[in-house]
DNA sequence: GGATAAATGTACACTTATGTCAATTTTAAG
DNA sequence: CTTAAAATTGACATAAGTGTACATTTATCC
């Protein structure tokens, strides 16, 4: 009796609406978050929208919701995850730029985005941006950089991704993985142990 | 008889409404570059823009046109500058990223933003992407780095600037030139020596 | 099977945008 | 002063979106 997504039940839902606003937002950026091409997508009528939201503001808090729980929670956790060296403590962050059940990077894109428009949410994305940034410098302090350093290897690792993501680069794993152990040397300023990488591929290798 | 830019003349002109243009897309994205916003804002009715322009779509190409020549081709250009050490060289790249005239970073920003809408213009910005790393990477090889580790300092050193820019963070001159010295290491793998600094804060320092 | 709540749909009123057309005003040139 | 080009404007037609009110359909609970 849980599970009744067969057809013939309601067909709306708030989850509905909100992973069609998500997937609009993620195409098209916010301004293509609209009720009534949403509604078209999902064969329901634009109006039986407003039995789930009170407005089309309604749905796009709940898209900021969202984002606030997923990206900075586990970012910061990946810091903190244990390593013995720093390049290892490094292959443990960027596990972030290759699962997307620890980073959602189009997502964060479309936020950034959006915040041009936003002057309340780029006060949020700021503060992300400052909770990541120092949760990355602890880490590099915790290895014995001086904090200056400390704070620029931060802002190298996380402006390189955030880089990337805004270059919305479609590249596959392969391509991205060859690149890891460089990016490791440019970003700790050492190589990493051939031993840590093994470990690093034996858990990002299988897509699927 | 050339400068004519009292009260009593004509107001519009295809100048006068691109920047108009040009302004509305950086503050709100290409969906504020709309013709009775700006209109309102030049205090020009809506319908004598199209004496100027065809229609909204030769505004927004006027737009990307304008972008075009700014950008790529002046970040290349500091990629090839005399050079000693690569930490020099380095430095001269740094230029774009603190003088207006040589990018234009919040365009840069706008023009990201805007090409999730449309597939054109994104196969633009990934084809300058290329042009820009590839001018770096070689810029990293003339001083003997190693294709592999060029390839990823040039991406390192890009990255970071154009995650920089997505942070839309707004700090002063005094306080981004305290990083640049770390930014130099990390970037390139040495520190920069202290003569060098000094050329470069020197043509740098005055914010005027 | 009928009451009831959940969900959907239709009709309406309103807003903001685009672009065309036919006047009208302004400037410069003869 | 006339005239013609350059620039501006208001009226019109159209499109796409928002949100409310009210009726209707669909599932569920007794």
């Amino acid at each position: 009796m849980e599970e009744q997504s067969q057809n013939g039940g309601w067909r709306g839902s708030p989850d509905v609406w909100l992973n069609a606003a998500y997937d609009a937002l993620l195409e098209t950026g916010v301004d293509g978050v609209k009720i009534q091409p949403l509604a078209k997508r999902l064969n329901l009528s634009r109006t039986s929208f407003y039995w789930f939201f009170k407005d089309r503001t309604e749905l796009l808090d709940a898209l900021i919701t969202q984002w606030r729980a997923k990206n900075t929670g586990n970012l910061i956790k990946q810091t903190e995850a244990f390593a013995e060296t720093v390049t290892e403590a490094m292959l443990n962050v960027i596990d972030c730029w290759l699962k997307p059940e620890l980073f959602d990077a189009k997502f964060e894109f479309a936020i950034r985005g959006w915040s041009v428009r936003s002057p309340a949410l780029l006060r949020e994305i700021q503060s992300a941006d400052e909770q990541r940034l120092d949760a990355l410098k602890q880490m590099f302090m915790r290895f014995g950089q001086n904090e200056r350093l400390a704070d620029t290897r931060a802002r190298t690792t996380y402006l390189v991704q955030i880089g990337y993501i805004s270059m919305q680069t479609d590249e596959d794993l392969a391509v991205r993985l060859q690149r890891i152990p460089e990016y490791v040397e440019v970003f700790t300023g050492q190589p990493p142990a051939q031993r840590e990488l093994d470990r690093f591929l034996a858990r990002n290798q299988h897509p699927a």
